[in-house]
RNA sequence: GGGGCGGUAGCUCAAUUGGUUAGAGUACCGGACUGUCGAUCCGGUGGUUGCGGGUUCAAGUCCCGUCCGCCUCGCCA
């Protein structure tokens, strides 16, 4: 070993010790006579002090060492003494006085420094991605994944899971995001896809009698960028054999506390809470509220639907929805410039066409349009949105899915802005009861909330000839802090009641034995009734970090336009290497 | 594909209504200094203002196009 300690792990009881440190320079103070040098390592910071009249071999080294120099040093530990001591370091009570060094590697000028408070913009960030890295806060969310997995694997090994691998070249399957594809060399003009999800694997790992499985599998999906969206991303992916939701559920509720308890030093109450689909569209307007804090929705249709406020009378009288939050002691918060700005510009992007607002005032509504609510209106309003005088209220009258969206966005934006919640605090729920389909306006037809292979609520079999759009699914979301953190299902397990799935979502025997044949021949030799779950694992690190950005959880991420500005990824190949796959380019125009 | 923000010294930023030689801090280079920890002091180097056009006596600034990064809508079974 070039060292015998780390920089992070002496102090007061090392003094007199010899030791030797190696390291990164974070910092060099020279004056003259004395040159102090802060080491970093991923441990920490151990001062270094080289005094220059003890051996005047080492003042050369020691005056030329600049940021991120790679050096070795031998010397004892020292106390600083009254005066000297650093309270800032946890290694702040002594320090190194160096008696030999070693220059093992010169750096260039780095073109930023890991120890900046001023971080440069995050493109020269990723192309150095490996000084990046050296920063105490991107390390601090390395080892903090690190935790987590560990975490992972020590709960299901408790519970007797078995970790198995599922291959990356898969088969493209139509449904869902764009695949990444792979050409293969031997079959001419055939494509590998990388999996969206192990999905299909798992499902065949119940029926191969691996009854709890899980994983942390890497992830692909073609789809535009997000802060909180990878082109390649990682699961904790999981299935049970012989398990009903409850059973799923109760153990990712131990699973999430366990996760919990291994970074933040303290389980999670559970069970977590449950909400159905409806409630939380009804009460939050989302599928996946932020319940660090509460804000509810209020529907006010039935109170506006005769009122002379041409915008919400019609509105409801189209069958559509006057929905809004009352917004405590906000009256003053907001000036009409930023409710008729930003705010409407905000509920804008999701379609809303306006932002109506009122303060509440001696018990009555205020605003310009105000006069259009006669008093009992009014008082109907406030009441049932529990209002009181200085607080704001702000509407949007638009479909039940705009009104959703806007209202949604506005309370997660207006949660953030008036600080309503802890942002460390860690926020769990289930979201249950989902639709099993969605009807599709573009394409005429229905389609799978979650995915074909999710089984349906034994209450709504009756629902498939009737109503499709009634059936509930056997389905359930982990929604955490306003993030979907989790997703999955009990599956369905006999061939027949899966060909009624496809059947409901328009796909022909012929197609679903073309794209899914496979699992479906599976289903067919015994199957055991099966369910699983996935968690998106960048997502919670990310939350356990208090990040707001999965790039920052990642040790090498993409950009937005998913390439690697590190790697210089995806690039042009070798003429020779399109041959060999049979690929000829056809790219569009150059102006 | 749409909307928004940004790109000026290695880095972080400034630059009035379009007007002198594009500045500051920091880094870097040289010098001084024996107790600093944002060390200090003195001096110096460093610019294709992302790129390409255009308007103008004059463009970092205005116009058109384009590239890159970030946020977002659509998209993400």
């Amino acid at each position: 070993m070039l060292r015998t300690k780390t920089c992070g792990e002496l102090n007061a009881s090392h003094v007199g010790q010899t030791e030797t440190l190696a390291g990164w320079v974070d910092k060099y103070r020279d004056h003259g006579g004395v040159v102090f040098i802060d080491l970093r390592d991923r441990y920490g910071i151990t001062q270094i002090s080289f005094k220059l009249d003890t051996s005047s071999d080492i003042q050369e080294l020691a005056q030329s060492l600049r940021y991120e120099d790679v050096v070795q040093v031998t010397g004892t530990v020292v106390s600083r003494g009254e005066g000297n001591i650093n309270p800032k370091l946890p290694t702040g009570e002594i320090e190194v006085a160096a008696a030999s060094a070693k220059l093992l590697n010169k750096s260039r000028t780095p073109p930023f420094e890991p120890r900046g408070e001023t971080l440069p913009n995050e493109e020269l960030r990723l192309q150095y991605r490996f000084i990046d890295l050296r920063r105490p806060p991107l390390q601090r969310n390395m080892m903090i994944r690190h935790k987590l997995t560990k975490a992972v694997r020590d709960y299901f090994d408790g519970l007797e899971f078995l970790e198995i691998e599922t291959p990356i070249l898969g088969r493209s399957t139509p449904e869902g995001a764009r695949d990444y594809l792979v050409p293969s060399r031997v079959h001419e003009g055939s494509f590998y896809a990388l999996p969206q999800s192990p999905q299909l694997f798992k499902q065949i790992l119940m029926v191969a009698g691996y009854d709890r499985y899980y994983q942390i599998a890497r992830c692909f999906r073609d789809e535009d960028l997000r802060a909180d969206r990878q082109p390649e991303f990682t699961q904790i992916d999981v299935e049970m054999a012989f398990v009903e939701l409850e059973d799923i559920l109760s153990t990712i509720d131990g699973l999430v506390s366990a996760m919990h308890e291994s970074v933040r030093g303290k389980p999670l109450p559970t069970p977590l809470p449950r909400y159905t689909h409806a409630e939380v569209m009804e009460k939050y307007g989302t599928d996946k509220p932020d319940l660090r804090f509460e804000l509810p929705i209020s529907n006010i249709s039935d109170l506006v639907a005769d009122s002379d406020f041409g915008v919400f009378k019609n509105t409801v009288a189209d069958g559509n929805f006057v929905r809004g939050l009352c917004i405590k002691e906000a009256a003053d918060k907001y000036s009409r410039r930023v409710l008729d700005n930003d705010l409407k510009g905000l509920v804008g992007t999701y379609g809303a066409k306006g932002l109506a607002y009122f303060k509440v005032t001696d018990g009555k509504l205020d605003s310009s349009i105000a006069k259009f609510f006669n008093d009992e209106q009014q008082q109907a309003i406030i009441e049932r949105m529990s209002g009181e005088d200085g607080d704001l209220l702000v509407f949007v009258a638009d479909t039940w899915s705009v009104s959703c969206a806007a209202l949604a966005a506005l309370r997660n934006f207006l949660g953030k802005d008036l600080e309503l919640y802890d942002p460390t605090e860690i926020n769990c729920l289930w979201v249950l009861d989902f639709p099993l389909v969605t009807w599709n306006e573009d394409e005429n037809r229905y389609d799978a909330e979650h995915h074909p292979f999710c089984a349906v609520h034994p209450d709504d079999v009756g629902y498939f000839e009737s109503d499709p759009g009634k059936i509930r699914a056997q389905s359930y979301d982990l929604v955490c802090n306003g993030y979907e953190a989790a997703s999955g299902s009990i599956r369905i397990h006999d061939p027949a009641t899966q060909q009624k799935i496809f059947d409901l979502l328009n796909i022909t025997p012929e197609d679903a034995e073309e794209r899914f044949g496979f699992l479906l021949n599976a289903l067919r030799y015994g199957a055991p009734p099966h369910g699983g779950i996935a968690l998106g694992l960048d997502r919670w690190v990310m939350m356990f970090t208090g990040g707001e950005n999965i790039r920052d959880v990642i040790a090498f991420p993409k950009t937005q336009r998913a390439s690697d500005l590190m790697l210089g990824a995806p690039s042009e190949v070798d003429k020779r290497q399109l041959r060999d796959l049979h690929i000829k380019l056809d790219l569009p125009e150059q102006s």
